[in-house]
RNA sequence: GUGAGCGUAGCUCAGCGGGUAGAGCUCUGGAUUGUGGCUCCAGCGGCCGGGGGUUCAAAUCCCCUCGCUCACCCCA
């Protein structure tokens, strides 16, 4: 089926309303919970001057070096559609100067990101983030705060996850770390696998990473950063840890835990899923004291992380899900002119006192009007026919136990709304797994 | 960018030692002149991804192409 105006773009998707029901829980929970802690909501542009990006993300960086959108808008500024959001967020509290007032600023945003990769599970070239900065502070405390209520979050989602954390030094510890790995691997060098020695050279704080076996030896004996952080450093992240440890949250130090963007500084955290396949990182981020300065501020220290809704959404729990799924309270059913006609005058009436009702335009039999009812899993169906009319009756039937009574106007008005929040999280009555 | 696998009905797939397409689900209608889910019956629905070649004959064999998926790299 290749063919013409009827394919989206490789990488893209319609997220479809069965679909978006998952989205809109993991959507919820998110923002329930930055609320909790104090973030408030910005939104920035997706598109950007490519230059915002460059700088701020690392111009060595994979995502820079070759999967940006970038193309040169009618004005032939480069522009391009953000890979990510902090550094966009970061611009925004500069030129908005958010930083004047309260010592620190809790944001959060939702949105779409673009990156120029092939498809892969969990992988899309427009995928979708949400994420928390915190300006201001860089007490370990606000590093533990952050990685806890991320923690916090996948748990509420029922979502299995581990957390796990690593210290990446400053630009001051950082450098003479890498030249030790470096040199260490250059020793080393015969036998390591044919991506390690590539590693070696372009990525060193990748080899950690490998899963080759022969391989294995060698990385143990490495020198961590964790154990060559200058005193400053050092102390932060043990700091971190010991909050970690006061409010229970249980990690995993991994010295490999790197990060592919060039502002992070110290805290770096990734939480993954085994539910996932290559691609199992749900959240990461980290502390990016030096992200202003590189984009032309002022010094601002800041962390911040950013969760994939797309992978979330893949993975919640079927319970989860199923609480999200709408129905409607009432479904309309109607049999001849007159009785369409009154039907049209109580569908307003019913949604004037926030109720949801639909009801069907085909002028389909009762019958299809009854399936319909049951396909869209309405609570109640309202029956109105030649019988109704004349009595200025309706007969009210519960699906989920078939149960059915006449109603008079002002009883079905009471009844409705007696029935108040029906409309999400009830058990479904109509087609079933049957298991 | 590299590698592997796959493209047949709206969906999931069978058919692939050539002989002019099949199942399940979905959908529509009926069994039940005004009543859903279950069951039964019937029906709708396919240039078998596209192009070329071999052959009397190709969904089936060969070549090219497009698309999808997973993996590497890297990341959400």
């Amino acid at each position: 089926m290749a063919e013409s105006l009827i394919n989206n773009l490789p990488g893209t998707r319609d997220l479809l309303p069965e679909e978006l029901v998952a989205w809109h829980v993991v959507e919820d929970c998110a923002r329930r919970i930055f609320r909790q802690y104090g973030f408030l909501e910005i939104r920035t542009p997706i598109i950007e001057p490519t230059e915002l990006f460059a700088r701020g993300i690392g111009e060595d960086t994979d995502i820079v070096g070759k999967e940006m959108y970038t193309f040169l808008d009618r004005g032939n500024r480069s522009v391009t559609l953000r890979p990510e959001a902090t550094a966009s967020v970061v611009r925004a509290y500069i030129q908005n100067a958010l930083y004047r007032g309260s010592g620190i600023t809790k944001l959060f945003y939702f949105g779409p990101m673009f990156r120029y990769e092939k498809k892969q599970k969990g992988r899309w070239r427009q995928f979708y983030q949400a994420g928390v900065e915190v300006f201001g502070p860089d007490h370990p405390a606000i590093d533990a705060e952050v990685i806890e209520m991320a923690l916090r979050f996948t748990e509420s989602l029922g979502v299995e996850a581990s957390l796990q954390i690593n210290s990446i030094g400053c630009r001051r510890c950082r450098p003479p770390y890498l030249e030790i790995l470096r040199r260490r691997l250059q020793g080393e060098i015969s036998g390591l696998c044919e991506d390690c020695r590539r590693r070696a050279h372009t990525n060193s704080l990748r080899v950690f990473d490998c899963k080759v076996e022969t391989c294995q030896p060698i990385i143990l004996n490495l020198p961590s950063i964790a154990d060559n952080l200058c005193s400053e450093c050092s102390e932060h992240f043990s700091r971190v840890k010991k909050h970690l440890d006061d409010a229970g949250v249980a990690y995993e130090t991994v010295p490999g835990l790197v990060r592919g963007l060039d502002y992070y500084v110290r805290t770096a955290f990734e939480i993954v899923s085994r539910e996932l396949g290559a691609q199992n990182t749900i959240i990461g981020g980290g502390r990016y004291d030096g992200l202003s300065e590189v984009i032309g501020g002022p010094p601002v220290k800041a962390i911040g992380f950013a969760v994939g809704l797309d992978r979330l959404a893949m993975i919640l729990p079927e319970e989860k899900r199923r609480s999200g799924v709408w129905r409607p309270d009432l479904f309309i059913a109607y049999k001849g002119e007159a009785a369409f006609r009154r039907a049209l005058l109580l569908a307003r009436d019913i949604r004037r006192r926030e109720r949801s009702c639909m009801l069907d335009f085909s002028d389909a039999s009762l019958k299809s009007q009854m399936r319909l009812a049951n396909k869209i899993n309405a609570a109640h169906v309202l029956i109105v026919g030649d019988d109704e009319l004349s009595r200025d009756t309706y007969t009210l039937k519960r699906m989920h136990d078939s149960r059915q009574w006449e109603v008079t106007p002002p009883e079905l008005t009471e009844y409705l709304a007696s029935c108040a929040d029906q409309g999400e999280g009830q058990p479904r009555s109509g087609p079933r797994r049957i298991e």
